[in-house]
RNA sequence: GCCGGGGUAGCUCAGUCGGUAGAGCAACGCAUUCGUAAUGCGUGGGUCGGGGGUUCGAUUCCCUUCCCCGGCACCA
């Protein structure tokens, strides 16, 4: 006689084992037609779930996170029945749910074409018109193998081999096509009602790229039809902020084939890689650091030295002069310390804080490049700071702090935080890494920062802090680290006069903002669309005259303007004022200054926007308090209109 | 690097079932002297990514190579 508690408390007894189906219906018709699953005891069951003992129930609709997740789920599962009907010689793998969407993987003779996607989606939309029933049904671990091997499904077989013996695992069965899955799935086909098939990749099985390609279809899934719609909106708008394409339309920066991955940076883009380097430059100088700068091109030696040559060899550029071998560097910690061990340190110059605007490039793999995202030759905001161990907890949480205040500066808000930690490829004793891992845990729960682990994921030389920020359409990117490095330093022999006078090897922070000035300055075009905050954007001002008669006004504000270090021009032409607005204001530059027969006899302006507002005449000395103002926030807010 | 899709005018793109290409915007010229996102008219512009092959003839078909795009793998 089971006792179900509802969310709101109430309570509803049965005299008999009821499905969370018939106790939906209970409670309404409404939301008997909208259940799609529940959540019974904590655990996720399917609405044909048979409860029989007293539980807490929670009913999941598509208004739930998880009903949109299940949904999600069933439609790669409605993928997975279409694709082997069509394609019965296909071999079904996984086909998780992921952020907005799911893929599935298929073993298939051929790539799928983009035809074949349309095929396959025309048919997953009659699957779900034919609203087939879904049912749940457990099976002994021997036997459903037997039953995936008898069906051909070698890779579900696999999956199956790696769950431990014993287990029972539960099928889902749909019309012809049986999954193994853990469920929950939706109660039939036909509650999959918005949905679209996006792309075709190849994916490696089980994730490694020594083992087979397999063709993955990638999908979106939504409630309903106007949230479909709204994704679909929201990625064509996604694309709009691509970075290459504004780079482009505001000549910024350029790429081409003879420098793969390397940017050409024009006049604009230059101004705003500039103004960001001279912001950082502020930073340094208010927080006790030293500015060097270290050779491009290195012997090998050095580089075998540091652990860099076995461990990071195969993607650094190698070069060849006078039967010398030279590594271009990839990093500028071994240079670092170079400069470090010139002369003798004592306890007394640590913390020694050492920055660089490193020049570094590293030979990505062709398929990663990716725009001012992903280059070989780039500049990171690059420090290092020698310390001794007691000083690790101050130090860390000074950059932590210097991390989000530089962020918060150029806008961002939105920070992930991961701890990174060991890989399986590194230098320097477990010991060492323990304590590393522990310091860096202390200063993420010391600073109370909201971070996730990422296992594995550490420097060869030391356990990390990243940083990262999303792209216009989701895509997460590494910004910042501050890394933990107790090997390096002994490696390279720096060494410090202690207060006992004896000789100990320094520990070594490694830290980056912005991370690499190119990635950041393609975060950053990103996140504001191309409209730079007033501070960064490459034009400011442009005087715009109405008619010739003007001219000599608009030449004498904009030279104003530049004298009092307003990046400013003027725009004579002999145009039409909507032109002259409609360019510049698509070219981003914050303010418009028109300027006609009124404005040129009473020594104003008239400023306009770029975001179409107009502020009406004012003065220059008015308009110069404005900017000051606004360059002040940096990207911290916007002034009111 | 792997799988797929691409590379045509400065940009965005169409096209050629093999007979050396076209639009819009931009550029240039002329007219227009204008009040807040496109004034009008006219003109020029391409070794159709590179190399090789098949062919009377290749931008089109084949091979190869480079680069770009989307994933995967990688990402200190």
């Amino acid at each position: 006689m089971p006792r179900i508690t509802l969310p709101d408390g109430s309570v509803r007894s049965y005299p008999e084992p009821v499905s969370v189906f018939d106790i939906a219906h209970d409670i309404g018709p409404g939301l008997a037609r909208a259940a799609l699953a529940a959540e019974a005891g904590g655990i996720l069951v399917d609405t044909s779930h048979i409860l029989s003992d007293d539980t807490r129930l929670r009913i999941i609709t598509e208004r739930d996170a998880e009903g949109l997740e299940i949904i999600r789920h069933s439609c790669a599962h409605l993928l997975a029945q279409a694709v082997k009907q069509l394609f019965p010689a296909a071999q079904v793998t996984i086909g998780p749910v992921i952020e907005d969407g799911f893929y599935y993987d298929f073993a298939f003779e051929r790539p799928f074409t983009p035809e074949d996607l349309e095929r396959i989606e025309a048919r997953m939309h009659e699957l779900a018109r034919q609203d087939l029933r879904i049912s749940r049904s457990v099976m002994p671990r021997a036997e459903a193998l037997g039953f995936f091997r008898a069906a051909g499904e070698e890779y579900k077989a696999q999956i199956i081999e790696s769950i431990p013996a014993g287990e029972s695992l539960s099928l889902y069965s749909q019309g012809d096509f049986t999954d193994l899955c853990r469920g929950p799935h939706v109660p039939s086909t036909g509650r999959i009602k918005a949905f679209k098939l996006t792309k075709v990749a190849g994916a490696y099985w089980r994730g490694d790229s020594k083992n087979e390609m397999l063709q993955r279809i990638y999908g979106t899934a939504w409630a309903d039809k106007k949230a479909l719609k709204e994704y679909l909106h929201r990625l064509e708008e996604a694309e709009k902020r691509d970075h290459r394409r504004i780079g482009r339309r505001l000549d910024l920066f350029h790429f081409q084939p003879e420098a793969p991955g390397m940017v050409f940076w024009h006049d604009h883009g230059w101004r705003v890689y500039r103004e960001i380097e001279n912001y950082v430059r502020g930073q340094l100088r208010r927080r006790g650091y030293q500015e060097v700068r270290t050779p491009q091109i290195i012997d090998r030696s050095l580089w075998e030295k540091s652990g860099h040559i076995s461990k990071f060899g195969d993607v650094m550029f190698m070069t060849r002069s006078e039967e010398r071998d030279f590594a271009i560097k990839p990093m500028n910690c071994p240079a670092h310390i170079q400069i470090f061990n010139q002369g003798l340190k004592s306890y007394r110059d640590l913390p020694f804080r050492m920055s660089e605007f490193g020049s570094c490039h590293r030979n990505e793999h062709s398929g990663a490049l990716h725009g001012l995202l992903r280059v070989r030759g780039f500049t990171q905001d690059d420090a290092h700071i020698f310390c001794t161990e007691d000083q690790i907890q101050a130090e860390v949480a000074g950059l932590i702090d210097l991390v989000y205040e530089v962020y918060r500066d150029f806008g961002f808000t939105e920070v992930q935080v991961r701890l990174a930690t060991r890989p399986v490829k590194r230098v320097g004793a477990d010991e060492l890494w323990d304590r590393a891992e522990a310091a860096l845990r202390q200063a993420l729960d010391g600073n109370k920062l909201d971070w996730t682990l990422n296992p594995g994921d550490g420097a060869f030389y030391g356990p990390k802090i990243d940083f990262s920020l999303k792209d216009s359409i989701g895509r997460v990117w590494q910004l910042g680290t501050i890394q933990l490095d107790f090997s390096m330093p002994g490696r390279l022999d720096a060494s410090y006069v202690a207060a006992d006078s004896s000789r100990r090897t320094p520990v070594m922070i490694h830290r980056a903002i912005l991370g690499s000035l190119e990635r950041f300055i393609g975060v950053l075009i990103e996140h504001h669309a191309g409209a730079l905050p007033l501070w960064l954007a490459p034009v400011q001002v442009v005087a715009l005259s109405l008619t010739e008669k003007q001219a000599g006004r608009a030449d004498a504000v904009a030279e104003t303007l530049k004298n009092q270090g307003v990046r400013a021009e003027s725009d004579l032409r002999n145009e039409t004022i909507s032109l002259k607005i409609r360019e510049h204001t698509m070219q981003r530059v914050p303010y418009l200054l028109v300027i006609g027969a009124r404005e040129a006899e009473h020594s104003t302006v008239a400023v306009r926007t770029r975001d179409g507002v107009d502020l009406g005449a004012m003065s220059l000395d008015g308009l110069l308090e404005r900017l000051s103002r606004e360059i002040a926030c940096r990207g911290r807010g916007i002034l009111e209109g």
